[in-house]
DNA sequence: CGCCGGCAATATAAATTGCCGGCGGTGCATTATT
């Protein structure tokens, strides 16, 4: 048994690598930058942990949700590794200040894009020794870079004040284009790519196609009647995830909940732990749910309308099927389905009207927070004001030139949306087989045939209905589950 | 674009119709005022 191995061991009990962890380890502690893509429930936060525990230093994590940071901070110290900490809007200020005066012991340290740009904290952390920095969930920096949460654009700026730590990327769904945008905002010119497929050939994709949304209702409520549970469904709104969720539980017996992200964070934690925990037989979602929701057992996603793109396709059905049994996408879609997805598009985007008007009442506006104040109000979205704000601090010192700019960064990624959006329709309407189209987006060539694959290469509903009465089947398996977890969390104080 | 809530008009009293305007997804972080 070589080192490497000896340490798996001994730090978390495996004997053995899963697919593609033992590569992207080696290459870290090589000291090379490595931008990996390992399949969702690959185990990615292995891939840095292990190397933090083999080399002195602390390891810096970038995370986009509280709620992620929270879990991996328990699961270390489960584990038994005290040195761990998360910084966040989640701390008190006497909280924040332990976590500083601390910083220097830490093993691992996770952090918000956006508290990693206080001055205070970048301080710290150029005194200190920092050996790995790591990019979970790394097309975040692709999706939202640009305009959602502009601080993840600045990673690589921060990366460098820091002296340009080995600096590994990781994520599940990203396309070459993405990968791309990840190295050049994180200044990766060098690094090093360990990719895996996207492909998951225990989920089947089917598409229906229906005529309107009444007739999709119906069939929906059809599908998760027979369907073997637990699922997912995927809604375009908050108001269709509540409506949705309603519906089914007025015409089946299923135990349904909704989840979107103007819910409050307790009723938000409160469905996720019932739906992990059996104790509900789906959720109707927006795209807020699933990230760090580790279940394994989730037998079917059916996708009410087209999502936005391939990638966010991959990585919604990427949620059923992580215990590599037999599960299934379903794609409901109808003549239509385009609009909601291209306005919210297109209401998002500025045009050069809107942004000559915004320079007018910004004129003479000096500081940062009469930038702010009066975009505020200017009567845009929240999400609008921190595009433009981000895109104004950036090339306002270019006068004209830099309004040109704008313009052009403006329309760059309202097409570049659209086009997204577009290029999934095409995939979704094609005739041939699905899971090669959506590989070929990714660039990948679709291995040989495995039954079942997709609605054109034939595949049976009926494989994947329920037998039987599931709900107290459901009872069962969260009893023993909950033992389980006893068990699981008196081992660890053993050890 | 398509949907919904709010409001006025209708036509005669409680409820429908129709028009207008606004909104729609993702999450960090809120350091200033009742």
């Amino acid at each position: 048994m070589d080192k490497l191995h000896q340490a798996l061991y001994r730090h978390f009990g495996y004997s053995s690598f899963k697919k593609g962890q033992e590569d992207i380890i080696k290459s870290v502690i090589e000291g090379r930058d490595t931008v990996a893509m390992l399949p969702t429930g690959g185990g990615k936060s292995l891939c840095y942990q292990l190397p933090g525990l083999l080399t002195d230093g602390t390891v810096l994590i970038v995370s986009p949700l509280l709620s992620l940071m929270e879990d991996q901070v328990q699961q270390l110290k489960m584990r038994g590794e005290k040195r761990v900490a998360a910084y966040n809007s989640a701390l008190t200020y006497q909280e924040k200040e332990a976590v500083l005066k601390q910083l220097h012991r830490l093993k691992f340290l996770y952090i918000s894009p956006e508290a990693l740009q206080s001055e205070q904290m970048l301080k710290r952390l150029q005194a200190i020794n920092i050996s790995f920095f790591v990019v979970d969930e790394a097309h975040c920096i692709s999706q939202w870079g640009h305009d959602f949460r502009p601080d993840y654009s600045k990673l690589g700026e921060i990366k460098k004040q820091l002296a340009g730590p080995v600096t590994l990327a990781l994520t599940a769904t990203a396309t070459e284009a993405t990968l791309k945008d990840i190295s050049r905002l994180l200044g990766l010119e060098e690094a090093r790519y360990l990719i895996h497929s996207v492909d998951r050939p225990n989920i089947a994709l089917h598409i229906e196609e229906v005529q309107d949304t009444a007739e999709k209702t119906k069939r929906l409520t059809e599908l998760v009647r027979k369907l073997q549970g637990p699922g997912l469904v995927y809604c375009p709104t908050r108001k269709w995830a509540e409506e949705l969720a309603d519906r089914i539980t007025e015409g089946t017996r299923l135990r349904t909940g909704f989840y979107h992200g103007g819910m409050e964070a307790g009723d938000r934690m409160l469905i996720q732990q019932q739906f992990i925990r059996n104790q509900l037989d789906l959720v109707c979602c927006t795209n807020a749910f699933g990230m760090g929701v580790d279940k394994p057992d989730v037998r079917y996603v059916i996708h009410f309308n087209l999502p936005q793109t391939a990638e966010a396709f991959m990585q919604e059905i990427g949620r059923a099927g992580r215990d590599g049994n037999r599960s299934i996408s379903i794609l409901l879609k109808a003549p239509g389905d385009k609009e909601i997805q291209e306005q919210l598009i297109q209401t998002e985007a500025l045009s050069r009207h809107d942004i000559d008007f915004l320079y007018e009442k910004l004129a003479g506006v000096r500081d940062e927070r009469g930038l702010k104040e009066t975009l505020q109000q200017s009567g845009l979205t929240e999400t609008q004001a921190r595009h433009f704000a981000h895109l104004y601090v950036k090339f306002r010192h270019l006068g004209n030139k830099g309004r040109e700019h704008i313009y052009q960064e403006m329309d760059f990624r309202k097409q570049q949306k659209l086009s997204k959006m577009e290029g999934f329709a095409h995939i979704a309407a094609n005739k041939g087989c699905f899971r090669e189209g959506l590989l070929a987006y990714f660039n990948e060539r679709r291995k040989p045939r495995k039954t079942p694959c997709c609605t054109h290469c034939g595949l049976h509903l009926k494989d994947y209905e329920a037998k039987g009465d599931h709900p107290i089947m459901n009872q069962l398996t969260a009893w023993e589950e909950e033992l389980d977890m006893i068990f699981a969390v008196s081992r660890d104080h053993v050890c």
